[in-house]
DNA sequence: ACTTTGACTATAA
DNA sequence: GTTATAGCCAAAG
């Protein structure tokens, strides 16, 4: 048995983004404040960091900052990828900023509430 | 154990 | 609208 030591942290934000449905959005903020740490978003957007060959994929392009701005366009690798992963979601992008991000955008508190 | 970092957010100018 | 500064927390070095 291995040791319960593990940074679950990290493993909760990636199960959180991978319910964030098709076409749709959230934030760094928006995903720390439904983990209970709200103020962490930047531990969020460090988990995404690692999140790259963590199984099952964490859909991180849908996960852009709280101005709609794809922060993490850099790191997902050259070019726009990020914004084309979007795109083919979907969700217009425009300047690596997200078009109608508020119409677009979906907090994990949905879940719990189901609209 | 301490220091530095980091794909952020909010407020102020 | 942008730019600057502070606050924030957890992981990596």
């Amino acid at each position: 048995m291995k040791k319960a030591t593990e940074p679950r942290f990290f493993d909760s934000v990636y199960e959180v983004v991978r319910l964030i449905p098709p076409g749709r959005v959230t934030t760094y903020g928006a995903i720390a404040r439904f983990l209970g740490s709200a103020g962490s978003a930047r531990m969020v957007g460090w988990a995404m960091n690692a999140s790259f060959g963590v199984q099952p994929p964490v859909p991180a392009q849908r996960v852009v900052n709280a101005s709609g701005l794809l922060s993490g366009k850099f790191h997902f690798g050259p070019g726009d990828e990020m914004k084309n992963l979007l795109e083919a979601e979907g969700i217009p992008v425009e300047n690596d900023t997200v078009l109608n991000f508020s119409l677009h955008f979906w907090d994990p508190a949905e879940l719990l509430t189901k609209i």
